[in-house]
DNA sequence: GGCAGAAGTTCGGAAAGACGAATTTGCATC
DNA sequence: GATGCAAATTCGTCTTTCCGAACTTCTGCC
């Protein structure tokens, strides 16, 4: 069975693989993204590659085999589903879950993920909008764009939140950004300063933070 | 914070004691209990006493400090609140709950077995009758003793289950030994046989797993 | 085409946690 | 009091995962 160590590891490199769109990661952005120095990266990525989980060229970056495909959805799955069943059953907020959820996908067996997945009845996604991966280690694309991506005028809804820090989190909670919610948008200004109309209210975003949002 | 290693010692030095009533636990029992050799046990011991969890006197034996027995209560409180959670709210079956515990009692926080223990409305104790520490640490001590103990003609009933394993538990399902079930000893030959009856049933139990039930 | 500087790799070493063999201690028995 | 066995301890070694410093490779810019 894959340590913790390597659950994570072959996870984030998943996850940048998305993230670029390519699929391959370099080991800087592997070390950021778990907070460990590059060189543990390196050894590490020797590692996944003796176990098969990974091909690694050094100087060139990673990819993953079929098999460490498969494990990184699994870990997914364990996520999500966790972070979903946290909402929904005990009413967590949506910016604590991330934290719980990255200890406990871990810590649960495939038997009872796939009862959470019974009892939410099959839920195609998160409480960020992020999608499921079914049992069979199959993952819908989702079609959505960053909202810093739209023209003026452009009407959205609010599908998906790539950072899921807390704070960040919270402040989409204050600005009545939620998974779902609809709105339009009035400004954009060279700043980066972006203004948009959401029902009664308005609201101001920066460019980053707009970026971190995904509509549809 | 404590390592996972360190919250399994502390809590098989804690669980040990309870067991034999006294307040020390053998360095062979300990390895026993955590599946590791005696050596491993005598070298984590120094350990827990070096970080003030345990007093350690060689050749004689552990017990937990104050500190020690604060975390044992901890884990035990987060493990049996996991399994009761499980069976209430997943309709998991009894026999599974204590090892997907097992794991998840080092994953999640005080913060999210809060919220659980007041979904669950503050249970007393968990699906195998263990009563649940408070989050001040207190614990209730139960009145029960074991069928073994009774004479042929008393009456009892089910309160606690002290072997967990899956075969045990599900093997008292099969018999209607449910928490709770009353019943009477009808016969206790001097092979160890003990005949009972429950309701309309009767049941056949050997001394050794008569002993692994409490009752009242 | 050459050369900083950034990114990546190598290598020695440390900490946690475990094993296994050799040794020591304690205790029951004679 | 001597002895022998079971239990406990010691010690060297292994694996995993990390750090940090020294070194190598790649790349963009002149």
């Amino acid at each position: 069975m894959a340590s913790l160590t390597i659950e994570n590891y072959v996870k984030a490199i998943f996850q940048l693989c998305q993230a670029s769109g390519g699929n391959s990661a370099a080991t800087g952005q592997i070390a950021a993204a778990l907070g460990v120095l590059p060189g543990t990266v390196t050894s590490m990525l020797k590692t996944l590659a003796d176990v098969a989980l990974a091909s690694y060229t050094p100087y060139e970056g990673v990819s993953l085999t079929p098999a460490g495909r498969a494990l990184a959805l699994r870990v997914l799955r364990r996520h999500r589903l966790i972070e979903q069943f946290l909402v929904t059953t005990l009413d967590m907020p949506w910016d604590e879950v991330h934290e719980e959820a990255e200890h406990m996908e871990h810590a649960v067996s495939d038997r009872l993920i796939d009862r959470i997945d019974a009892y939410l009845n099959y839920p195609a996604s998160d409480p960020h909008g992020d999608p499921i991966p079914k049992s069979d280690g199959t993952l819908v694309v989702t079609a959505d764009k960053p909202l810093a991506s739209c023209i003026v005028g452009e009407k959205f809804r609010v599908t998906r939140v790539r950072d899921q820090s807390p704070e960040f989190l919270r402040s989409l909670t204050d600005l009545g950004l939620e998974i779902g919610a609809c709105g339009q948008v009035v400004a954009a200004d060279a700043t980066g300063q972006i203004t948009l109309r959401l029902g009664e209210a308005t609201a101001e975003l920066a460019r980053t933070a707009a970026d971190q949002i995904l509509v549809e």
